[in-house]
DNA sequence: ATGACGATTTACT
DNA sequence: GTAAATCGTCATA
């Protein structure tokens, strides 16, 4: 997709991702990519469940500071991975968890790195897609807009408004009253999503 | 230098 | 339903 895609306000743009697919080239030049049918968004400097919360600005969330369209990758839990897609201009830092991917490329490489496990239960979860589509602190900061990029966005199919389920955000119970605001966005039903489910 | 914690997942009871 | 896993990051000192 390009810059101008990225550009929009990041409620839409967290919905205008739905049904994009994302695209991931490994170091042998094995394509996978996954269509992303889950998002969260994330408001900056005014939403408590956000890493830039009051203008936070620190060595990890760095890549939120910057121009729409790049990629912020973060560690988390000791073990995981998670992928948002800044927003906003440089110095705004806002962003868009990915949260679920349908898999559309990479089957074979899928079923062996996953053996015994259905289709869509490869990357239903923010931290298992970053896993399946080997995303980790590389990823940090690469521009997705470029197709030369190991890691981009191409257009897929379009959603439908009334397609869209929108919910509470999943795993923020410190950001007090933020926990209810509707910034959880999907595919309505499909079956890649991530487990926890939607109160609406 | 130290301690508390997390935008998760998995395996239990 | 609850809890463990597991370690980089950040605030405090």
């Amino acid at each position: 997709m390009p810059p101008s895609f990225y550009a929009q306000d990041t409620i839409h743009l967290a919905e205008s991702l739905l049904g994009t697919r994302l695209v991931r080239i490994l170091e042998d030049g094995t394509r996978l990519s996954g269509r992303i049918v889950e998002t969260e968004a994330y408001l900056g400097v005014e939403d408590p469940a956000a890493h830039t919360f009051g203008g936070r600005r620190t060595e990890r969330n760095e890549a939120m500071y910057g121009e729409a369209g790049h990629a912020y990758v973060y560690f988390i839990y000791g073990i995981y991975f998670c992928l948002n897609v800044v927003c906003q201009e440089r110095d705004v830092p806002e962003a868009v968890l990915i949260r679920a991917l349908e898999p559309v490329e990479g089957f074979s490489y899928f079923e062996t790195h996953y053996p015994h496990t259905p289709p869509e239960k490869w990357l239903n979860g923010p931290g298992k897609l970053c896993r399946g589509m080997s995303i980790g602190r590389e990823s940090n900061g690469v521009a997705l807009f470029k197709p030369t990029s190991r890691l981009f966005i191409e257009d897929d199919i379009s959603i439908r408004a009334a397609d869209i389920a929108t919910g509470a955000r999943v795993g923020i119970d410190y950001a007090g009253d933020a926990v209810h605001w509707p910034l959880r966005f999907a595919i309505r039903g499909h079956r890649c999503l991530s487990p926890k489910k939607f109160d609406n």
